[in-house]
DNA sequence: TTATTTACGTCAACATAGCTGACATAAATA
DNA sequence: TATTTATGTCAGCTATGTTGACGTAAATAA
C-alpha cells in the first residue's frame, strides 16, 4: 500500500500519527558527525572499487584480497594469525584460500619448530597481484593527499589509527613499516 | 600437499623456481602507501562493527543501515535517487526496503508532480533507528578527533573527499550540512 | 606412556547481500 | 496513440559470511 499525499500524508493532515513520514532532514543538532559519517562511506566506497575491478578478471572477490595482501605483507604468518587479522572463520578462510592455492598465488610451507602450522607465502605471481591491487589504491591515496597541506599526513594517520579498536591497534603495529632497506628473511622466524 | 620446508623449501634449497615461496615482506619500496591503505581497512572495519551489533538485534545488516541513514538524511528521495547513491541494483534494494516499510521505520508517499515516483521518508521509528546507528560511530570520530590538533579536522575532510570519484562528489553535496537551525519542510520539494 | 589440547582441514547447511535477465504496470511524454 | 520512464517483482545465480560437527596430526600435560 502505498502512502498517497492526500491519505495520511503529513502535508495536508498535519497528523502526528504513529507512522507519519518525518519530514525535516536529520542533521547535526543531535551532535551526530554526519559529515565524517558520510565520508568514510563514500571515501571507502570508492576505495574498494579499484581492486575490484582487477579481481573480477581473475575470479577473485573482496575476500581474496585481504588474504593476498596480508600473506604478503606478513610472509610466513599462520593461518590462525591471519584469522585474527580478517576476524572471520576459519571455513570462511578456507575457501579462498584454497582458491589462491590452487592457483599458485600462495604456498604453504610447515612450521619447522611446531609441524602443525601452515605458514604463508605468497608466491611471485601472489606478489604481482598484490602489487597490481595495491596501485590503484595508491594513486587515489596519493591524489587526494595532494589536497591537503604537507604535514597533514601526520593527523590523517593519527586520526585513522584513532578509529581502530585500541586492543586491536597492535594488529598494526605488526606491520612491516619501512620504505628502508629491506632486511630479507622471513616476515617473523618460524 | 603442503611444502615441507626441507623439500621445496626455499630456506635450504634456495631454488628460485616458479612457485617459490617469497619470503621478504611486501613495503614501500616500490612507492606504494600502505600505511594509509591498511588503516582505512582496519579503521573502517571496526567503524562499520558498532552499528553491526545492533541492527543483529533487529534482524537488520549494513544494508538496511545504508537504506535507513540516507532516506533519514534526504526525506523525500526517490527510489531511483537512492540507489544512485548506494550503487546497487533496485533488486538488491527491493528486499531490504519491504523490510524497511514493513516494520514501519520508512514510508512511501506517491509523488504529486510525478506519481509515478515512490518518495521515501523515515518514520518516527525509523528517525530514532537511524540516530541510534549513528551514535557510536559519531561517538568514535569524536574520540579519535581527540588525537589530533585542532585544525587537523578540515584537513582529514579535505582528504576523504578527495577519496571520492570525481564524479561522485556532488552527492555529497546534496546532503544537508548544517548544524544550524533547521529548515522544515521535504530535503527537496516533490 | 597416555591423555589432553592445539592447529588445521573439511563436510553440511544456512543467511545475507549482491548480481543478471525477464516481464508487468502505471504514468508521463512524444 | 506509441513510447519511454519509474517502479515492482519473479527466478536463479554468486560471493562471502555464519554455526555445528567431526577428523587428524602434532605438541604438551599428567
Amino acid at each position: 500500500m502505498i502512502h498517497s499525499s492526500g491519505a495520511t500524508g503529513k502535508t495536508e493532515d498535519s497528523a502526528s500519527s504513529e507512522n507519519a513520514p518525518v519530514n525535516d532532514p536529520m542533521t547535526g543538532e543531535n551532535g551526530i558527525d554526519f559529515p565524517i559519517i558520510e565520508l568514510l562511506f563514500f571515501a571507502y566506497r570508492d576505495f574498494t572499487s579499484d581492486p575490484d575491478q582487477i579481481l573480477a578478471q581473475y575470479g577473485f572477490g573482496r575476500a581474496h584480497h585481504r588474504v593476498v595482501h596480508f600473506v604478503n605483507r606478513m610472509p610466513g604468518l599462520t593461518v590462525a594469525e591471519l584469522l585474527d587479522v580478517l576476524q572471520i572463520t576459519k571455513q570462511s578462510l578456507a575457501r579462498v584460500l584454497k582458491q589462491l592455492l590452487d592457483t599458485g598465488h600462495i604456498v604453504q610451507v610447515q612450521g619447522r619448530q611446531d609441524r602443525r602450522q601452515r605458514k604463508l607465502y605468497p608466491t611471485p605471481k601472489g606478489r604481482a597481484l598484490s602489487l597490481a591491487l595495491a596501485a590503484p589504491q595508491s594513486r587515489r591515496i596519493a591524489k587526494a593527499l595532494r589536497d591537503v597541506e604537507q604535514g597533514d599526513r601526520q593527523a590523517i594517520e593519527r586520526f585513522l589509527r584513532g578509529m581502530v579498536n585500541p586492543e586491536l591497534r597492535a594488529q598494526i603495529d605488526k606491520l612491516p613499516h619501512g620504505n628502508r632497506a629491506k632486511d630479507n628473511g622471513d616476515y617473523r622466524d618460524g
